[in-house]
DNA sequence: ATAGGGTTAG
């Protein structure tokens, strides 16, 4: 018998080690393989005089590949050879020669070859781990859960789904693990019916304790929009620590409930929970605090970030982000300039920042100093200096720009480059050589591009092009409300009202609903929200007579309601009752209030600022001598003694 | 024996 075993274990040898090229390629996993087969011989010192014989002793000792405890097995030799693999041709090598010796079967050493296969960066190739798992005539738990997870970082994730199915319709013993990986695999393709099946089985196994389980399924409901599911989730978790407080935050902010987020900050603090913020945290509340332009809320957070040492570079880059969006420049640029090893994002946040806050120039000078510094831009840093060149005008600067982008630095302009030179030439009133730039664009225009024009149409009032970009939108089955209400705005400003009616009725037919107007100011720390007509405030009686108050003081100061802001088919008076009761007026009147004369006000708005809104708000800056910041989409206007930092409208 | 959850910095 042993002499049986000896022999096909040299032969086996032997054919492993005949290509003299392959000893010289991979000595190492040659001569470990030789002694793993070795060992299994029944004499083993023999073996490994033989292995010597057959391997040049330089090989051994240059490799350090030491003869391993003659107790351990051929078995667990052959993982440490796996766990030693760089390369996918020794991957190759030592598959066929664990299916030589049926080795495959062994349960230990197909789950450290598949692991390699399936999850170890280079190695890394799921076709590869889908051939070898279905060569195991019996996996185990563990090969299922790992082929389940393999699946999940692939690009085929619904196997994994599948794949988990199967292994339950098998009655397979179920860990967290595979249920885990299954809902990975749901989140990769927004399934949200496959992970409500996984939500079913996690309670019918008796896993509803599992807090990582929880905070996976948290993150499924959020990510396909189920809010209030995730939250039932997370109220239902036994154990709440800092990630799953940490998902419930970015499900607010994914699911537009960014005031509820910013709250969380505080109950998670609180008695009951007195959990910790951690890093992760600060970073989401950042961004919550951009959206918001709750400025005063980002201090606190920087404050705790100070406190706690938290300082990497993506926490610095968040901050100068947060600090610009609420157009707070100074800061920004302190905490830009106290960051240390600044890269092209810090710069480019920088660069963005400016530009966002109509620094056109300035985000060109900072650009150039960033070349100085010898950081390369990159497509996004280039985004922001473009978009600071439409900001501010700067038509000439900003086609250098985008042609030097090409030329000199080999970036191929995208659909946010291209999207900004064509708000470049449209905002400058060159519309027919926008319109051309997008018929010449080597990728498929996209809706946004149209959409740009679109807007541009709508400032110049040139309704025929206007249309033929509707059309655009509609071949590209992406129209969208906001589409249609440029067109109505174009109509109604030329006074077009059956063309008005036309369009209201086929938005109706279709069922395209508008987004409601939303603003917010913050106050101590506070955000307060406000919608058109908006009535459900507490102090709601005293804002309508504050607003009625600012409009009549306004009014004395020469403010005249610019009435094509508004789209409906009303009387003028009808029309100024509207327009006086947007939501970004709301909440200054509520700014006006509940702050002491000469405090800057900070609104942000989800939409951009109506013309109306726009002169209600230069005007409203000198008369009540108010600094105020209103940040709409992406634009950060900064008015103040009656002027806005943009010079003309948009 | 597998080694599991949150950040997608601009």
């Amino acid at each position: 018998m042993t002499a049986v075993l000896r022999k096909h274990n040299l032969c086996s040898l032997r054919s492993f080690l005949t290509p003299q090229h392959n000893l010289r390629l991979y000595p190492r996993i040659l001569i470990a393989s030789a002694y793993g087969l070795l060992h299994t011989a029944a004499e083993p010192q023999h073996s490994v005089e033989a292995a010597k014989k057959l391997v040049p002793c330089e090989h051994l000792e240059q490799n350090q590949a030491k003869p391993i405890s003659l107790a351990q097995n051929h078995g667990e030799f052959v993982i440490s050879v796996i766990k030693s693999i760089t390369l996918k041709t020794q991957l190759a090598q030592v598959h066929a020669h664990i299916l030589r010796t049926s080795l495959v079967q062994d349960p230990k050493v197909s789950l450290h070859f598949l692991t390699r296969v399936a999850l170890s960066g280079p190695l890394q190739d799921t076709n590869y781990a889908r051939y070898f798992f279905g060569q195991i005539s019996y996996p185990s738990v563990y090969l299922y859960n790992t082929m389940i997870r393999a699946y999940s970082v692939s690009n085929s994730p619904e196997q994994g789904f599948y794949l988990y199915r199967d292994m339950r319709r098998r009655g397979f013993c179920i860990d967290p693990l595979s249920s885990s990986s299954a809902i990975k695999s749901c989140i990769k393709i927004q399934y949200l019916l496959g992970g409500v099946q996984v939500h079913g089985c996690i309670l019918k196994d008796g896993h509803q304790s599992d807090s990582l389980l929880l905070t996976a399924l948290m993150d499924i409901y959020s990510q396909c929009g189920k809010c209030d599911e995730a939250c039932k989730v997370f109220d239902e978790m036994p154990q709440k620590d800092t990630v799953a407080w940490n998902v419930l935050i970015s499900c607010y902010i994914r699911n537009n409930r960014t005031r509820d987020a910013l709250n969380l900050f505080h109950v998670m603090q609180s008695g009951s929970y007195k959990c910790q913020p951690d890093d992760v945290t600060c970073l989401l509340l950042l961004q919550a605090c951009a959206h918001l332009n709750a400025l005063e809320f980002g201090e606190r957070i920087h404050g705790y970030m100070l406190e706690h040492g938290y300082c990497a570079s993506k926490l610095s880059n968040s901050l100068i982000y947060m600090y610009s969006r609420c157009g707070c420049l100074d800061k920004a640029y302190e905490v830009f300039i106290a960051t240390t090893n600044k890269d092209v994002v810090s710069w480019t946040a920088m660069i963005s920042g400016l530009a966002m806050n109509g620094y056109g120039r300035a985000a060109i000078e900072a650009f150039e100093e960033m070349q100085r510094m010898g950081i390369r831009p990159d497509d996004q840093t280039f985004t922001g200096v473009l978009s600071a060149c439409s900001h501010s005008g700067l038509v000439d600067a900003g086609m250098a720009f985008f042609h030097r982008m090409s030329e000199e630095f080999g970036i191929t302009p995208n659909v946010h480059h291209y999207g900004c030179v064509v708000d470049l030439l449209g905002r400058a009133g060159v519309l027919d050589q926008a319109y051309q730039l997008i018929m010449s664009m080597v990728v498929k225009p996209d809706s946004t591009i149209w959409r740009t024009l679109l807007g541009a149409c709508r400032i110049h009032g040139h309704v025929s092009l206007g249309e033929r970009i509707i059309e655009h939108l509609i071949e590209l089955k992406a129209q969208e409300a906001g589409d249609y209400v440029l067109l109505l705005n174009m109509y109604s400003s030329a006074s077009q009202w059956e063309k008005v009616a036309e369009v209201r009725k086929l938005m109706k037919e279709e069922s395209i609903q508008t987004t409601p107007g939303c603003s917010t100011i913050e106050l101590k720390g506070v955000v307060h929200e406000f919608v058109v007509d908006d009535t459900s405030h507490r102090r709601n009686k005293e804002i309508y007579q504050m607003l009625d108050e600012i409009n009549a003081q306004l009014k004395i100061a020469g403010y005249v309601v610019e009435l094509s802001s508004e789209l409906h088919k009303l009387d003028d008076k009808e029309k100024q009752y509207v327009l006086a009761y947007h939501s970004e007026k709301l909440a200054i009147a509520f700014g006006v209030l509940a702050t002491p004369p000469g405090t800057t006000l900070r609104v942000a708005n989800n939409l951009r600022v109506c013309v109306d809104c726009h002169n209600f708000m230069k005007i409203f800056s000198w008369v009540y001598n108010r600094d105020l910041i209103v940040r709409d989409r992406n634009r950060v206007h900064h008015f103040r003694g009656g002027h806005c930092s943009c010079s003309d409208y948009w």
